[in-house]
RNA sequence: GUGGGCGUAGCUCAGUUGGUUAGAGCGUCGGUUUGUGGUACCGAAGGUCGGGGGUUCGAGACCCCUCGUCCACCCCA
């Protein structure tokens, strides 16, 4: 007899926490509308070469991928983050810059779960196409903020830092690459092997021993250009302008190798597990002209859905939407009663419940109680007689008997005066 | 991928140095006479003790393998 589960890495979101997750992306999406950013949804899977471009120095491209070839012998993988489908999905369409558009969905990579880290996990994002207008990073970086205080975060910590453009970043990556070299025993074996492939990600390094010569490692900021530092210095301007706070963190690098100039990153200071970045991003001014199209920049983030509601667990806010009942009705006449009420209950827009199959009358009320219903609708032998419902306040224990004809008018206007 | 912790009812967990028909709380369902909820009381259903092999007269407890899960590294959201 086979029984099954979920697969490692995934899992159900189940009720009431679907409706959450629901809740969260309407609010992402009210908040990023306003700023002109329009819904795009993309495919799940993509001819794998779209991903590549992520860097093949990135763990994501290298060990994470879930790709396959399908029936028709096309190499193709399941998306690991959505950024290089719409940097895809502007070479293919060429839409008016600038494009601003958002997006929610699943993404995923094999890689061992942990607390807030899944190998199917949801993101909300934003991305701007066609401008390097260091303001419009300001503009991206306070929908994240503003968002996350929508939510009613308040220990989430903006990081900033500018990795340059391309040449500043290889310049940069050499000086990194000698001074490590230069201390190759102090650091971890596994440190070593990350210096060979890419050594800006030694900076991530979280291993205690290693921390002294990690943070006396040369900064970026040195190697900027004029162009960059001057960008980055707009940006921070940008951000004091509209009173966001921020820490310049000249450690942060992330983990894709795409990004060049501004880069953010949101950590939590709520969580107690490994993993605080509840969501990050940064500019990509090369990634659309990798990817077969017109030299185009751009800039946006991605917000996990995982760990921003752990955040929200942690701090107590974002808390699970209702799920009360308006009505609940109780029929202890055979059930086709109750049919024909609650659909006339939802015609009128109410919410309306009951129990299934033949309950005892107290079981009945018992289930009302439970669906937080502020009315409950009877009907027994001595009201269907009568044509007559009784309604009781499911808060005061008020009763009285309405007819059948005029119940949900009845009901509907108590309601009314209970909302307003 | 590496290392460690843990897998007993739907959920949270007890199960003494291996020893009769494996327990509790919560939840579910039913009942406490005549048709009425939150409390209380009574009762019921529900478990191949993750799976497989082994040791033993006897294994939920011990050993091995395996799967799953959690945590850390790694990486990132």
């Amino acid at each position: 007899m086979p029984s099954f589960q979920t697969t490692p890495g995934t899992r159900d979101i189940l009720p009431p926490d679907a409706a959450r997750w629901r809740g969260f992306v309407e609010k992402f999406a009210s908040v990023v509308s306003l700023a002109g950013f329009q819904h795009i949804v993309l495919p799940m899977f993509e001819d794998l070469g779209v991903f590549q471009r992520l860097g093949d120095a990135t763990d994501v491209v290298t060990k994470e991928m879930y790709d396959f070839v399908d029936k028709g012998g096309r190499h193709v993988a399941l998306r690991p983050e959505q950024t290089a489908g719409v940097c895809r999905s502007y070479a293919q369409h060429r839409p008016t810059a600038p494009w601003k558009v958002w997006y929610g969905g699943p993404n995923f990579r094999y890689e061992r779960a942990q607390h807030g880290r899944y190998r199917q996990f949801d993101q909300v994002g934003v991305e701007a196409l066609g401008s390097d207008d260091p303001l419009l990073d300001v503009e991206v970086i306070a929908l994240a903020v503003e968002f996350f205080q929508g939510l009613g975060l308040r220990n989430v910590v903006l990081h900033i830092n500018s990795l340059g453009d391309s040449g500043d970043r290889s310049r940069y990556v050499d000086a990194l690459a000698q001074y490590f070299e230069g201390h190759l025993a102090e650091l971890s074996p596994e440190s070593v092997a990350t210096l060979q492939r890419n050594p800006l990600r030694v900076l991530d390094s979280k291993r205690e021993n290693e921390q002294s010569v990690v943070s006396q490692a040369p900064s970026i900021s040195s190697f900027l250009s004029d162009e960059a530092a001057s960008h980055f210095a707009q940006v921070k301007q940008g951000l004091d302008a509209l009173g966001i706070s921020y820490v310049v963190n000249e450690r942060l690098v992330r983990g894709l190798d795409y990004y060049c100039r501004t880069t953010f990153e949101f950590q939590s200071t709520a969580l107690e597990s490994a993993q605080t970045a509840v969501g990050g991003g940064g500019r990509y001014d090369g990634l659309v002209e990798d990817l077969g199209g017109p030299a185009t920049p751009g800039i946006g983030f991605a917000i996990g859905l995982d760990r921003t509601l752990l955040a929200c667990d942690a701090e107590n806010v974002f808390a699970h939407p209702s799920t009360r009942a308006d009505v609940f009705v109780i029929d202890t006449t055979g059930g086709m009663q109750a049919l024909q009420l609650c659909q006339q209950f939802r015609n009128v827009g109410l919410s309306s419940e009951r129990t299934y199959g033949a309950r005892a009358m107290k079981a009945q009320m018992k289930a009302a109680d439970k669906s937080g219903a502020s009315f409950a609708v009877i009907i027994g032998t001595d009201e269907l007689s009568q044509g007559v419902a009784t309604v009781k306040s499911m808060v005061d224990g008020h009763q009285e008997e309405i007819s059948l004809e005029s119940v949900v008018g009845h009901v509907a206007a108590q309601i009314g005066k209970v909302i307003s």
